[in-house]
DNA sequence: GAAAACTACGAAAAGGTTTTCGTAAATTTG
DNA sequence: CAAATTTACGAAAACCTTTTCGTAGTTTTC
């Protein structure tokens, strides 16, 4: 039951326990001979390093954290789906926190990974999160960290992150490529970096091509759990306020879709009389009939790309 | 830079290590007011215990493992995220592995938690497993595991399921009552205790009804990354097979999802020519349209559960 | 006023590993 | 063959915390 140790190890073989520890981590300084003597009765018994004793000793636990504001998302589990991945590349493990969009978690989170003495964090800061102590204290203990799609642009520390601005300019263009005359936006939380990147895209793109903007026609939603209900209620609103929209670009898939669902309910062709352009490339995009015009962004790629970068201060 | 420990507290007060232990703690035997002046200077000097000396000392570290055949997904992730839930509650970190549905990986990811030494462990097996050593390891030293939808029967732990089984009666009985005539199955893996099951539940519902049980019915998939592609696939292959399917129970939504995909593209109304039930109430499977009958799977019920049983070992 | 009880603290061991440094014994060198 | 070097190992400290046990000093009890 109990576990097996060096000191067991070097008092059937009538050794130190120093010379097991070495001759386990192949040390030039013992014999061949007492090496496969070692390994072999290790092997024998099962022995399995204590890794609190190897932390406490080396101050690293090849660990790190995770703190994401959401897990049911088809972004941001492809982003863990790609850390993952790297982490196992390199011998890491990781401790995942869903922070739920919550600033309070998200706060007692980060102490808590730093209590755990994880050897770095990866981070995508909650809609909610309006200062950035928390986060900045991980810097100043000296312990790496990299921010990812959802990002604090004051802090100094490495970031990963798409062009949203440029891809939802590219996204407005495409509209009016296709003849759209009045666009509309439904945009994200006022404080994501994310969302206000999309909008200033979004508003770039009519404004180099000498159309109005029009604040009235930017609706908000939080991106929550409910997206698909805000897409929903959004689209109703949109239809009772205006009448001569011919366009929406959409801050994410998921309310898109409720978008979408709701536009279909009320026989508003799509997109014969409102084309429509989602943001994140959810798989789903191309199932959904009429199937969604979307941005891509690529979690899996980001999430390989959070690690690597974090692994670059190991 | 580098942390505080108790000992540092210690020499500025002029007191002992362990009363500073003690006073944090609120051992009785430690005066108020020492109490005060070392909760104090803690806080001021931003005193966090070390984890690493805390584990090796308690022999326990709050922390527990989990190993899941894949993240993106929204039943796993809804799993993921009960537990997260769950654990957040009780004071406990997890530990996320993705076996990738490989038995290589996942070996090798149980030798690492319990290297980790985790207070216990959370899986759903891969399918490709088939033998159990590895897993039984976990038990055999006296670590608490609970084993959740991927299950090995054979082993001796607690197991969180549905009644896959009941369910896929229940499905194929539904479309029997709808008034199907010759009913389809796109099963999962051979192995999969689940796809098992839920193709045991098919064939009762159609046995009970007296309808005859015919194997060519039955199409195989893997359910791995590419379930859509094999949705579409094996609904190529019935209709190529068959002219006289009227409805199909499938293991997953996501093949399901696919093979819809594929009847719409060829004309195929739904329900009308074929009725289609699928298996995990994806959140999608109400917003493709036509809309996917479905099987309720309680991804966060469910990891709730197994994190709230591994708990009661604790 | 002596014995008993209580208060508040400290010494020290234990947990298991890593790594530096010291040192016998064996081997090589001139 | 003495000196120098190499080989192979062990002792011990360090990592930081928790907890048991011991003990001064103070207070209470008859």
């Amino acid at each position: 039951m109990t576990q097996v140790t060096l000191m067991q190890i070097a008092e059937k073989l009538k050794i130190s326990v120093s010379t097991v520890s070495k001759a386990l981590k192949d040390y030039p300084d013992v014999s061949e001979k007492t090496k496969a003597l070692v390994k072999e009765l290790a092997t024998t018994l099962n022995y399995k390093p204590n890794a609190f004793a190897v932390n406490l000793r080396t101050k690293e636990s090849k660990t790190i954290g995770l703190i994401i504001p959401a897990i049911v998302h088809h972004f941001f589990s492809n982003v863990i789906k790609g850390i993952l991945t790297q982490a196992e590349k390199n011998g890491y493990l990781v401790i995942i926190l869903q922070s739920n969009e919550s600033y309070e978690l998200e706060k007692k989170q980060i102490d808590l990974l730093l209590r755990q003495r994880v050897d770095g964090i990866l981070i995508s800061i909650a809609n909610s999160t309006r200062n950035f102590g928390h986060v900045s204290d991980v810097l100043s203990q000296g312990k790496p960290l990299v921010m990812f799609d959802k990002i604090a642009k004051i802090l100094e520390c490495s970031k990963v992150v798409i062009d949203d601005r440029k891809a939802a300019k590219d996204a407005t263009q495409h509209l009016i490529d296709t003849g759209c005359k009045r666009i509309a936006h439904f945009r994200g939380p006022l404080l994501s970096q994310n969302s206000i990147d999309r909008f200033l895209g979004y508003r770039e793109a009519l404004e180099e091509n000498n159309f109005i903007y029009d604040s009235s026609l930017v609706y908000i939603c939080e991106c929550g759990d409910s997206s698909f209900e805000e897409g929903k209620l959004n689209a109703i609103k949109l239809i009772e306020d205006h009448d001569d929209i011919d366009g929406v670009f959409i801050n994410t898939d998921l309310v898109a879709i409720g978008a979408i669902t709701e536009f279909n309910k009320r026989g508003i062709k799509i997109p014969d009389e409102i084309s429509i352009v989602g943001f994140s490339n959810w798989f789903m995009s191309s199932v959904i009939s009429p199937s969604l015009t979307t941005i891509n962004q690529p979690g899996f790629e980001m999430g390989k790309k959070a690690f690597k970068i974090l692994f670059t201060y190991f």
